[in-house]
DNA sequence: TCAGTTTATGAACGATGTTTAGTGAACACT
DNA sequence: AGTGTTCACTAAACATCGTTCATAAACTGA
């Protein structure tokens, strides 16, 4: 989908840290490979290191930790959530990009289940992912957020809403979902269109008859 | 909270069956205390066994796996789980009912998150607590189902509204918020009752203002 | 009492993450 | 060019993990 490579590639310099940024790419490169193809679970430090031509003691000259292997592909996963979600967030009227949003985070999740999980749903990563430094979880949460911002200014929104808890409330949704899937696909047998379509109706339109007294 | 037993505890039988139910429970009880005070990747064979006073082998004659040991308490945290929702399911205003059925399942949440984490966000482990003979998540999982039935006969709904996707919706929400509340603590800052209350709000009164041309 | 079953153990196997000592090769400096 | 230093890397080891196996003790039923 797109590339692994860090934050910012800082391409240039002596060949001697060139080589040693190859090195960390290709571990990179090999680790997501793994993951894609046999799980994050399937992530081990031997396994890496056979796959990137290197000795298991040898990645830790340019990694700290696993966890750091991993925190490094969640932070990349969530930049190419953030890439999805930004082509989608073109839409120009706000409720059809509403829509989209919906399901590119959707169809993120169904392509890169493994990616989504390490990202979301391993304990202590999501943190970073969405604080640090590039903070690429805060802009796809922007882009949500942007959402609501123009339905308010096109005068579309009930008064009296908190838009920061309906940006939240919809990214709680996208969430809830996109995980009870991968947890509970058992359960969860209606097609992903039809529980998103159902659950945007629900949000935007009220499930309550509307009354006359409130 | 709620002490940990096999579904149904045959407790007579001959003294070896006794003995043998004993022992069980007893390593479960370790197990979900493990659990409970040091989180869910603390739960080893070894470890439990200490703590049950045997030796790790010996887990193997009362259990199959390790990942047994660890779906018994599932299913023993989906129990608690219903048992936490039918308490608030008592409430008989339906509206009130969501709000308490909310409030208890996120309750629950916070303080069970390792059990919560088990039953919900482990992989493979969340279809089979919900699918499984005694189908406790089916139980719960009805008792939202009920609050939408009773608001329909009540007429309280809007015309043309799928009662399984909205209780699909509605439960996709509470876990949305307790998973996220779990994983990325630092980004969803607002108090739960707040968050709880917004969205409950957006979903039965919808976030867009009513319009006159549908 | 004795055969048979059940229950428990210690040692072991393969695999995990990580550390350490040692080995050349590449580099910097005179 | 020679020399000392740093760097990148490996093999081996350590502790721990889940799990298995041979073996011994304890209990059961006759």
């Amino acid at each position: 989908m797109s590339e692994v490579k860090s934050s910012p590639p800082p391409v240039g310099g002596s060949p001697r840290a060139r080589r040693k940024e190859d090195a960390r790419a290709r571990i990179l490169a090999e680790a997501r490979r793994i993951v894609l193809d046999q799980g994050f679970e399937a992530l081990t430090m031997r396994r890496i290191a056979e796959a990137a031509g290197y000795s298991a003691a040898a990645l830790y000259l340019h990694f700290e930790n696993r966890e750091a292997i991993a925190r490094e592909l969640g932070e990349a996963g969530m930049r190419a959530l953030l890439e999805a979600l930004a082509e989608a967030g073109k839409t120009v009227d706000p409720l059809q990009r509403l829509k989209a949003l919906a399901l590119a985070y959707a169809a993120f999740g169904r392509a890169e289940p493994e990616t989504y999980r390490l990202i979301f749903m391993e304990p202590g990563f999501a943190t970073t992912a969405l604080g640090g430094k590039d903070a690429a979880g805060a802009a796809a949460f922007a882009l949500i957020g942007g959402v609501f911002q123009d339905l308010t200014t096109a005068g579309r929104l009930r008064d009296g809403l908190d838009l920061e808890g309906l940006a939240l409330t919809f990214w709680i949704v996208l969430h809830g979902m996109v995980s009870l899937k991968l947890t509970c696909s058992a359960f969860l047998v209606a097609p992903e269109e039809d529980l998103l379509a159902a659950a945007l109706d629900n949000l935007l339109h009220g499930a309550l008859r509307p009354n006359r007294e409130p």
